[in-house]
DNA sequence: AATGAATGAGAATTCATTCAT
DNA sequence: CATGAATGAATTCTCATTCAT
């Protein structure tokens, strides 16, 4: 009885090797090495290498060694569907909202700044590649949008919410890109608070 | 007799396909095939086609593949060293006035596109990239700080421009990234007058 | 209950995927592959594929790839044991009598060309295929020899029928051959006609 | 003086596995091991050991491996060209004829031998391949027809001559079939008897 | 100074075969 | 009996780099 379900659990995942699975340790270590050398430079025999798999197995999975590429695309890129604007809005604060919003896209928590930094890299390489950052600035751009004109203390025009939009997407992405590389970005807090003042000097009358 | 070979000699340079001098034909082929290939999809051997010079004069010139690349970074890449602030501003227009920083700069200009991509694609394989980007990022600050100050209408603390300019460097920035691969990237324009917007709901006494 | 388990078991050979049995759909698919592709080709996984049967089953059937050939060679491929020269003399008629040979071993038939391709192509690889077809033309040798003896008007010498038997043997071996490629290959009916006119002359007292 | 012209001569062949040329060698090992295992049994590290260079070179030359076969057919296998039935005539003899034709058409020639293996074994995998057997196999045709008509004592009908041409070339095909697996195959002499037979047969008035 | 033939260290990929279940 | 996940040896091919001339 007590054997029973612990039994089971136990022998499941004994091996720390094991833990993951082996695809997704393949897919891991393939993520780890493209982020690091770039797709080409790194050796299908160094993936299997570092996921501790016979090479035999990548290519058992992944026929291609573009398929592990694309299916870190599929499998592993976080989309941003289910994110609302108002899970974002903090009323009447714009910047707060937008500092916020940053946050909840998370483009830069530590697991996804290890595929945007293949995703920028390989940009054009790859159609997939391509039309997924294209649908990613798209959704973002919607996101923020909503954001702006949900936080706004006063009504502002859509097509200035729109323009802040344009803007503040393009520090986001530039803060990812530069993530890629550890350098200094743009300060997303920074940013925010010019968004603000924006915001506050369209919506005043004067 | 005599002054029939030296002849030839004195013909060398008229060749159309000499005009540019070999050394810096296969830098430009190389330019153009790393920025559609990427550094590692682009073999030697095609650079030297492409650039119509015999394979071994690559190694003659560029010992190692990937000299071509840095000496790509130290010659053609163009720096921002004579240009001055004073150069972009429209005085009392901030708008404007970064619009012509962004025209002056040239990101988006053609020549510099083909560059641009190179190092966005290969920043983080070679550390001289990473340099170069982070002194690119750093001197468009400057010169956008300057010109925010010099161009608003009324002063306005200098924190609150420095802020603004790394606002706009991120679009700056995000907009040559985008240029690589064709995308929709973010509208510089817009981003302009929005930077205006918060230099005069800032400037202003309220 | 008892009664449901078996019911399946009853009920498996007329599924119409099973009507030939697996092992039989094996060595269908791998005769066809081996003929379109050659044996090195053609894929013990793609054999499965073609066959509609899971790739361990080969393995289980035929221990390695090359039994699969060799298997073909036993079981599939027809012998000449049963025909009699006598099934095709036509009296006093050799031309007609070696169309009529021709015919009857049938060579040409459908099912043989992709035997017989198979067999062409790999001859020399294995000593089986060898051994059969020297077989073959032994066979085919004795055969014609007693047709053209059979069918001759007036006796001919059996040197002479002999030697007609080897040239007509040459023959069918060589249309069989060109068979394997579609291409052109000699005309039977001629062939026999000329055999006609040899016997004609040589039995004819001058 | 004397120096000059025999110091490039006894440098340039020195060694005796420079004897050949490499890029020879190259190919008289493939044509000896595609002979002897098949096109796709003989692995390129194999025919670069034989023919004592490194593997490299053998892409060097050869781009891909079925390079190798088709400048085969191109560079080694004999054509007919020159060839003129009247070389194989002897007047009155179609007999003798058609083994001189046999003979100067060289088809078993131990050099042909080789290349015609490959021939037969890969005949269908590559269009070259059915190309040059089918224009072999019309050359042969035009040939043995002009021998025929050429040799014979007294005249015979064209359409008879093409009957015998047909019948003859397939001997001399399947002959040179035969010799790829050193099996017996039809007796020439014995075959060209029979078409003398028939050539006489239906020159003669009865 | 210039060249192109040459090379060998890998690269991606394929595939017959095994074996635990 | 049957299976499909797993493996590693082998294969074709690429390419930066060298070097004799």
């Amino acid at each position: 009885m007590s054997t029973d379900q612990p039994a089971t659990l136990r022998v499941a995942e004994p091996d720390p090797e094991e833990s993951e699975g082996r695809r997704e340790r393949i897919l891991s270590a393939a993520a780890e090495l493209f982020a690091a050398q770039g797709f080409d430079a790194a050796p299908t025999s160094r993936i299997a290498e570092q996921a501790g798999v016979p090479k035999g197995l990548l290519f058992y999975y992944f026929p291609r060694k573009r398929d592990i590429l694309t299916t870190l695309l599929e499998e592993r890129i976080p989309e941003t569907p289910g994110l609302q604007a108002a899970q974002a809005v903090v009323a009447g604060d714009p910047a707060a909202s937008l500092v916020r919003l940053a946050d909840l896209v998370g483009l830069s928590r530590h697991e996804s700044v290890v595929l945007r930094t293949i995703l920028f890299r390989e940009l054009g390489t790859l159609p997939e590649i391509t039309t997924y950052v294209e649908r990613l600035r798209r959704n973002l751009l919607t996101l923020t949008e909503d954001v702006v004109m949900g936080s706004a203390a006063r009504p502002i025009p859509r097509e200035t919410a729109h323009k802040i939009a344009q803007t503040f997407v393009a520090v986001l992405l530039d803060d990812a890109n530069t993530q890629r590389y550890g350098g200094e970005g743009p300060d997303l807090r920074a940013a925010a608070e010019i968004m603000a003042l924006a915001v506050d000097r369209c919506a005043a009358p004067l």
